[in-house]
DNA sequence: GTTGGCACTCAATTCTACCGAGTGCCAGCG
DNA sequence: CGCTGGCACTCGGTAGAATTGAGTGCCAAC
């Protein structure tokens, strides 16, 4: 049927409708209830009966912002009306004792990145009340510092890199012939001269001989390079997922977001197209992963030196408080891009 | 496997009042549901009427094997009676078609340690349903194979400890001088040269002088000697987390399981009280975790040169299918022992 | 000791009535 | 014209009563 209701723009509402609409999304998010007419009209403040806020959700209804649940029952948000309500949101502030929270942390937080970006994800957690996701820098891009093959025994060495970004990766070695120790120490040479300075993208001239020494650092090389192609450097430190489980009300739903959040793979790609595609909310399907669609998902990037080199994420219900979600993650992130990337200028002094 | 170690009366029951028990656990385990006189007598091929064997579920109930939900409900097992039944348990057989998956597995994974258990943990869970934790070994007992101080920068360097085991750890320095590649080269030397071929049980001496070498010799050696107290060597790998999510039906239980599950240490130390007690599985309030009384847990230790190097566990309901997580969880864990003790052997040939 | 019989209990289910929050529609008002 | 109050209507939720039925405990009889 044609609807004669002109819409040129349909993502602008007048200002009215988009009143009623974020009352309906605040109240509905605060409550987990449908809202009715009147509880809008009292609630914000346009000096309107309910009839009217009624025949306005009607339109914002046939506009796919609202939704029924049943005839007789008040409106709930679409994921449509939930994203007019984030991108038309005046952007939170975080409440003072989080910040103060979050700044005490960061200032005593010590040892390796690990741990750190691990207690980062536990912190957000528990500041928010959703679950958390802290996306670690890839390697590809950090130069290699040091390169060194240790003998465990004859047939197992293990080759031990150090990046310029203070990450350390092993891998192992099972050559089909006995390694002595001296061997071992010569291959270890090379293989640290062979690629001292390079990253992972460069490519190696690696010794075509055949000699045992040879062919220990081929293989080395190869193991080291062979983990490039996968997303493998990445790493997930996921917080509070027993949040999920009061996130959501149905058991079903709570198994399958759990199931999702374990493949850690998969939320690296989440996380990772949401900042290709620079979104920084993820509403319902807008994620891209059915089994997700009852969740939002908030992404704020961790950047270095001017590059991404990670990113920080909260998984709630699509009916999350988005204000403190955002500005969580926003200052969670900007307090890991400061630890990492400015913590050289503050030991020059 | 030990049966009869027990007191003398109260905890032997006698035959029949046995074989009334064992079905009341077995089918609550597969229905979830109370289980009536009737379809005990008639599953149960003891020639005795249902009559008979309410008198002897009074007298269960009295001993404190059963329970019962509410009047005119059937019976339900307390964790006393799970206890009975699983201690006088034919233990039971791995199904062939899950043995066959477990050898594929086992015959082709490849890649370092951690992603072996990271592996095998996900493997466990997926063949049982349950929960899978898999504790890795600490390395505590191996000795240090190689220690370099990496400089990443004049304020940062890395200490990176290889041990025996395969392991590799790293430690973060923060000096509060600026050190050059000598300084830290020359480090590098003696730290190794003071370290290697020791544990970290091992008192070393160092240097006592106060030169900037000395200094990051000392902090380095300390870096690496404070994470021995910690249980902090362990390494946890929980599959299958969502599984949590369908064996309870309470979401308030499932986050509190989760929520658990969320602190590796405690996970850790709770199998590990366990093996310390010689248990296989703790059914209920056994486990000495009150937010884990609903759950039961199966574990299996890894042993490696007859010591103790790790575990495998299964976490469940009460009602969880104890056979054959502990034929799972058995079964996992010799592969495990095989895997990495067994492997010179095989690399031999 | 075992059994069938029997009265009894009580969660779960079904049915009914009904309340009320909320709607859509409309006629009338400024 | 847009806004409003009024009104009939819808339908989920709740509360209460009645019913069902699985299962018990007890007991007299075998």
């Amino acid at each position: 049927m044609a609807r004669r209701v002109k819409q040129p723009a349909s993502s602008d509402l007048d200002a009215r409708k988009a009143t009623i609409l974020e009352a309906v999304v605040s109240e509905h998010i605060a409550t987990a209830q449908p809202v009715g007419s009147s509880s809008v009209a009292s609630n914000a403040d346009l000096g309107v009966s309910p009839a009217t806020v009624r025949s306005e959700m009607v339109s914002l209804e046939r506009e796919g912002y609202l939704a029924q649940p049943h005839t007789s029952a008040g409106r709930v948000p679409t994921d449509k009306g939930y994203r007019y309500f984030v991108d038309h949101l005046a952007s939170g502030v975080l409440g003072t004792v989080q910040q103060h929270q979050l700044s005490e942390f960061f200032a005593n937080v010590r040892g390796e990145v690990e741990d750190v970006l691990e207690q980062t994800s536990t912190l957000l957690s528990r500041m928010t009340s959703y679950t958390a996701v802290v996306v670690g820098a890839t390697h590809a891009h950090a130069s290699i510092l040091s390169a060194q093959l240790v003998n465990i025994d004859a047939r197992h060495q293990l080759l031990v890199t150090v990046f310029s970004d203070g990450s350390v990766v092993k891998h192992s070695l099972t050559p089909h012939f006995d390694v002595d120790l001296e061997t071992c120490t010569e291959a270890s040479r090379q293989i640290n001269a062979l690629l001292i300075g390079t990253t992972l993208e460069t490519q190696v001239q690696v010794p075509s001989r055949h000699d045992h020494v040879a062919v220990l650092v081929r293989d080395a090389v190869a193991a080291l390079h062979a983990a490039l192609p996968t997303a493998d450097g990445e790493k997930v430190f996921i917080g509070g997922s027993s949040r999920v489980a009061d996130s959501f009300d149905g058991v079903e739903t709570v198994r399958q977001v759990l199931s999702i959040l374990e493949q850690e793979l998969l939320v690296v790609s989440l996380v990772q197209d949401m900042l290709a595609r620079g979104l920084s909310v993820a509403i319902g399907t807008e994620n891209g992963y059915e089994p997700l669609s009852a969740c939002a998902v908030v992404v704020a990037p961790v950047t270095i030196d001017g590059a991404t080199a990670g990113a920080v994420g909260l998984l709630g219900p699509t009916r999350m408080k988005y204000q403190e979600a955002m500005a969580a993650a926003g200052a969670v992130s900007q307090h890991l891009t400061r630890h990492f990337g400015g913590e050289e200028e503050n030991a020059n002094h």
